[in-house]
DNA sequence: ATCTATTCATAATC
DNA sequence: TGATTATGAATAGAT
């Protein structure tokens, strides 16, 4: 991947393997955490950088418990017949399995919100920052990207408003023209009808199904900025 | 990859799953090993099937060897509890309603760590963003409070042994006094010894904002580094 | 297990 | 760091 092939050899340029680790190191924990999704399976990786700094991603909420599975497994390999069998049948093993897994996911939840943190030491606790952190970060881009999309949508449509009634204007000034004549009285009307172009930014919307969301179709009406939208009042293209 | 996007929850079809487990599991193994060569890394990484079968992979000839480094750079932990049983009765409608709330808390759990956000309207990445950055304000200030309790941890002992050691040093000044008037050739004890106290105040600070990062940290003393401190040991490269 | 169409990961570059 | 892009890899589905 990349641009031109990569020889299985330690990279001599210290500050390429040091980028090389960390967009590695981030792809190989992605792909541990895929793999434990996907298909079910437990999954410890460490990885320490040539510092001596660790990385490291568990299934389990402790990496103890996947560590000393292991050291059972290679102390000796012989129970792990146990709970092959019937896993259809089994519906008492497979509901506490489950239990289990929405116990921890739980006691997740509840730290990804900042809460329970006293169960966390420190290493689990600069673990969740980093993890919190570099959420936020992506929720923020995707905010952003929102935002972006949203307004480039009303601008089109903005645009093509005004071009409609600057149509419906200069029809509406020849029939005046052509049944009766007169006096430059009528208020402009394209005025009043142009300038109120942004007026529909209903962003919000329903909680799934968003692929066209914030284009309300419906034209003015509600008429709600989003609060993030600098008023802008006047008229900019 | 390959045809058509995966979704990251679990795959139903029990074939497919263990055939996408058999693909992936080498995949996995195969970027475990290219890290740990291209960028001088040591890596460790355990997979147990649903069944219980282990692979693994570790830098080292023996995988002990990395994760005894584990244990030493991490905090003994707790244990499992052994709790819960006996719902019964319903188990299929019981199972049900915890395999969707289990999924539900899946999807939660992946928009809080910045996946999946094209699920979510502009409201919804709102919140999700507020909820990221108080909890990230709360982790942050539960681990200064860690850190904070660790440095008068260290300090408390550090004035300990300087004590002791000014009552070692007297001790021995007495004797060497007493016994055999000698030139100033014994090196200065006191000073060996005592003068590196706060060497190990160099905390990992948040992924952005680290103010006092880069404390020299002067080695040796492995004996009052706390067990959450990334050891320095040889500063290769 | 092998083959292919696609999506992904990421090296290079800015 | 972060984004962008060109390319080679990984892999889902089919055979």
């Amino acid at each position: 991947m990349g641009r031109g092939r990569v020889e299985l050899k330690r990279i001599e340029n210290k500050i390429n393997r040091q980028v090389t680790f960390s967009k590695r190191r981030s792809g190989l924990l992605k792909k541990a955490r895929e793999i434990s999704v996907l298909c079910d399976a437990d999954v410890a990786l460490l990885i320490f950088s040539t510092k001596g700094k660790l990385f490291e991603y568990s299934t389990h909420p402790s990496m103890e418990r996947i560590l000393e599975r292991y050291e059972r497994y290679s102390y000796a390999e012989k129970q792990l017949a146990t709970d092959d069998q019937a896993p259809n049948e089994n519906w008492v093993i497979e509901h506490e399995k489950l239990q289990a897994r929405l116990e921890v996911l739980q006691r997740n939840q509840r730290n990804f919100m900042g809460e329970e943190l006293d169960s966390l030491n420190f290493r689990g606790l600069q673990n969740l920052e980093q993890q919190l952190d570099s959420a936020l970060k992506h929720v923020r881009s995707r905010k952003n990207q929102t935002m972006h999309e949203s307004i480039s949508e009303l601008q089109k449509k903005d645009k093509a408003l005004r071009e409609q009634n600057n149509l419906l204007a200069k029809k509406i000034k020849e029939k005046d023209r052509v049944s009766a004549p007169q006096v430059e009285n009528d208020i402009d009307v394209t005025f009043s009808l142009v300038t109120q172009p942004m007026e529909s930014l209903n962003i919000g919307g329903s909680p799934e199904a968003r692929s066209n969301e914030g284009i309300p179709t419906s034209t003015r009406s509600e008429t709600i900025l989003p609060l993030w939208m600098p008023r802008p009042t006047n008229d900019h293209q």
